[in-house]
DNA sequence: GAGCACTGC
């Protein structure tokens, strides 16, 4: 532990901290910062000291590891709370947790007087939390000058930027401990990056000396595909010619029980070829990698406010995450970056730093978050982002957060607004649950929004071979026709009659994971309703199955209430929708969906939507059949909506044209990038480098 | 009739 180079700097960064409200510590990995800094800081008699950190596993086993260098017992003075788990107790004076659990506290004490100092670790990820935290540190500071210090740790943020941002405030460096990483350009630039890492892969385990290779590349698709060649080469290669080689896949959709087989060492005198997606990036470090190949890109998912769709795209990646990737080949001793691209590429076309998650997503939830702390001082369209949103994306969340009555016509939060921040939901689902809680049917809207929360891991999980095996499972539930919502709803309930039953899941193709993180979540959801709700909780069947012949109309309703921002209206004569509000957009419902046409093969007029995705067709996934009469108040309240008045008469420019709910003539085209927009046009931009080069084939 | 990077309250 004497050896971590952060221990010679205790003095200077202790003396730091004394003499400054917020200082900035650039350590790279290896420096010890997050386990180091805190118990420097409880040395010196500082009370209480939080550590937030982007992921779970890094909160558990960083506070475990303290816990450890300490002598004491986790859950006392050293404690970690992440969701669903508080691991602290009275006693705790360390206490790492995860950013957005820290949000959530201080929705609770917005001055968050508990603590002492704030640590706010990894911020270069800049993870939208981080990002929001950072904001309110910088007012929390003023409001606290006398006994609260913040520190900003972080392995490559740009110091300056970030010193600047919280007025000048003090920088010190901390130097890592990783080993010299020698980086090689390819002299051309790839016309295809499968072959390319296929082929530099192949040289370095022939003629490089033994060490582990790790392979970047954007999805489940390339690593698979380029899985099987590898495999196909090394065992064409002449017997004893060089070591043997072992190939592993590693990505986020992998079951953990293959995950985790990178974690245990190779058999002897072999070598191990990693494929892998960004996991490895950050998330999961693998020992013993030696060679890194980067293919400079990456899959991200954005969103894009003009149009309100996601996409995601394989975009170019940026320098940072470039010296990121190089620097995992460093870990144990020096290494070596093969990048599959020219160094002219690296250096004219990558972005400096990664567009932060901040000006890739939807606001709403966040926008909403901050409205509810009712600081004083704080205008959301002025609030101080050390990289702001643009502001369209700001109009757009608020404009969302009206329809769905979160906010008043000025932009100030409502009671129901108040009510619905709370809940660790997105805004649409939040105000289903308030609309729910009126109509008599909250315990299915909880079950809703906590299938909803886990998102596709409730899918079948399928890998590749499985695929082409026809469904022999799957008598489950069809949602009546209504749509994916009640199919969800009503695949838990069977779930809850077996008494959740764990191989009940597997029978009906269902992932184990995701459906105890629902279980997780409506318990959650509960609990938090349990002070306003009208009526009991817990699941209510009637247990002789009748129930799925039931039309399901409260719910359907409360759905289009919490969704009114989410609704498409079917063109006439054929089966696509155009979105209502705003920027009509033309979309299909997306074919894995529950939804069911009438006996002419069309589909219910009106539906409400979960989310858009342009993959790259627009798709509306997770549907939910609604009734005109339900809709009529909403597209009322779509034709008197002013954004002039919803930014509290802040907003700098101001469309000349009034908001249409449904206009004239339907955009066929999504727009794309919007020239205003840095971030967007700055992710487009890279986005058509890259298809470009894919044109090249 | 499509296909999904990674986190998190």
């Amino acid at each position: 532990m004497a050896t971590l180079p952060i221990v010679q700097y205790e003095e200077k960064i202790i003396q730091t901290v004394q003499n400054n409200p917020i200082t900035v510590i650039i350590g790279e990995t290896g420096s010890g910062k997050s386990t180091q800094l805190s118990q420097m800081l409880h040395r010196r008699g500082y009370s209480k000291i939080a550590v937030t950190q982007p992921r779970r596993v890094a909160a558990v086993s960083v506070s475990r590891r303290v816990a450890q260098e300490l002598g004491v017992q986790l859950g006392e003075e050293v404690g970690y709370a992440i969701r669903f788990e508080d691991r602290t107790s009275r006693n705790t004076r360390i206490k790492y947790l995860t950013d957005g659990v820290l949000l959530r506290e201080s929705l609770a004490d917005p001055e968050l007087n508990d603590y002492s100092v704030i640590i706010l670790d990894e911020a270069h990820e800049r993870s939208l939390n981080t990002d929001i935290l950072m904001g309110l540190m910088k007012r929390l500071v003023k409001l606290r000058s006398s006994n609260l210090k913040v520190l900003i740790t972080s392995a490559t943020l740009d110091g300056d930027k970030v010193s600047k941002f919280f007025r000048d405030c003090p920088v010190l460096n901390i130097p890592g401990k990783l080993y010299p990483v020698e980086v090689l350009y390819s002299k051309e630039r790839p016309l295809n990056y499968l072959e390319a890492a296929l082929k530099t892969a192949l040289d370095i385990h022939v003629r490089q000396p033994e060490g582990d290779i790790l392979i970047f590349m954007t999805g489940q698709d390339d690593i698979e595909k380029l899985v099987s060649k590898l495999e196909d080469k090394v065992r064409a290669l002449d017997e004893g010619s060089c070591m043997d080689a072992i190939i592993f896949p590693l990505h986020g959709s992998l079951p953990p029980e293959l995950q985790v087989r990178v974690f245990s060492p190779p058999p002897p005198n072999c070598r191990r070829i990693i494929v892998a997606t960004n996991i490895a990036e950050t998330s999961l470090t693998v020992d013993g990698v030696v060679y890194v190949i980067d293919s400079g890109y990456v899959k991200q998912r954005q969103y894009n406010p003009s149009s309100r769709m996601y996409s995601l795209d394989v975009i170019q990646i940026s320098k940072v995450q470039a010296n990121q990737r190089a620097g995992r080949a460093g870990r144990t001793r020096p290494g070596k970056c093969y990048r599959l691209y020219p160094s002219q590429m690296y250096h004219d076309e990558f972005l400096d730093v990664t567009v932060p998650e901040i000006q890739r997503s939807s606001l709403a939830g966040s926008v909403l978050y901050l409205k509810s702390l009712d600081l004083p001082d704080i205008d959301i369209l002025k609030f101080d982002f050390l990289d702001s949103p643009s502001s369209e994306s700001l109009q757009d969340a608020l404009k969302q957060l009206y329809l769905i009555d979160a906010i008043d016509e000025n932009g100030a939060i409502t009671s129901i607004g108040r009510k619905m921040a709370e809940l660790p939901l997105e805004p649409s689902l939040s105000r289903t649950l308030m609309e729910a809680n009126d109509y008599g049917c909250i315990t299915e809207a909880l079950t809703v929004a906590a299938m909803l929360s886990t998102e596709t891991t409730l899918l079948p999980g399928q890998s590749k071979t499985e695929k082409k095996r026809k469904r022999p499972i799957s008598n489950l539930p069809d949602g009546s026709g209504l749509g994916d919502h009640i199919k969800l709803l009503q695949i838990y309930e069977h779930w809850y009659q077996t008494d959740f039953d764990i191989a009940w899941c597997k029978d009906h193709g269902l992932q184990v994971r995701g459906m105890l993180f629902a279980r997780d979540v409506r318990k959650q959801l509960s609990q938090i309703m349990q002070k306003i709700a009208k009526e009991p909780l817990d699941i209510r069947t009637n247990g002789r199955g009748g129930e799925f012949r039931r039309d399901y109309r409260n719910l359907r309703k409360a759905l289009c209430v919490g969704y009114a921002n989410q609704l498409a209206e079917r063109k006439m004569h054929h089966n696509g929708y155009r979105t209502l509000g705003f920027q009509g957009q033309v979309v299909q419902v997306h074919p894995s969906s529950a939804l069911s046409s009438d006996e002419l093969g069309k589909f219910p007029d009106y539906v409400v939507y979960h989310e858009l995705i342009a993959t790259p067709r627009p798709f509306m996934r997770n549907v939910c059949s609604v009734e005109m009469k339900w809709v009529i108040p909403i597209i009322n309240k779509l034709n008197t909506l002013n954004v002039y008045k919803l930014s509290g008469g802040g907003m700098d420019h101001v469309e000349e044209e009034p908001e249409k709910s449904i206009p004239d003539l339907p955009k066929q085209n999504v727009e794309v990038a919007v020239a205003a927009d840095d971030s967007q046009s700055r992710i487009q931009a890279a986005r058509e480098r890259f298809l470009a080069r894919k044109g090249n084939k």
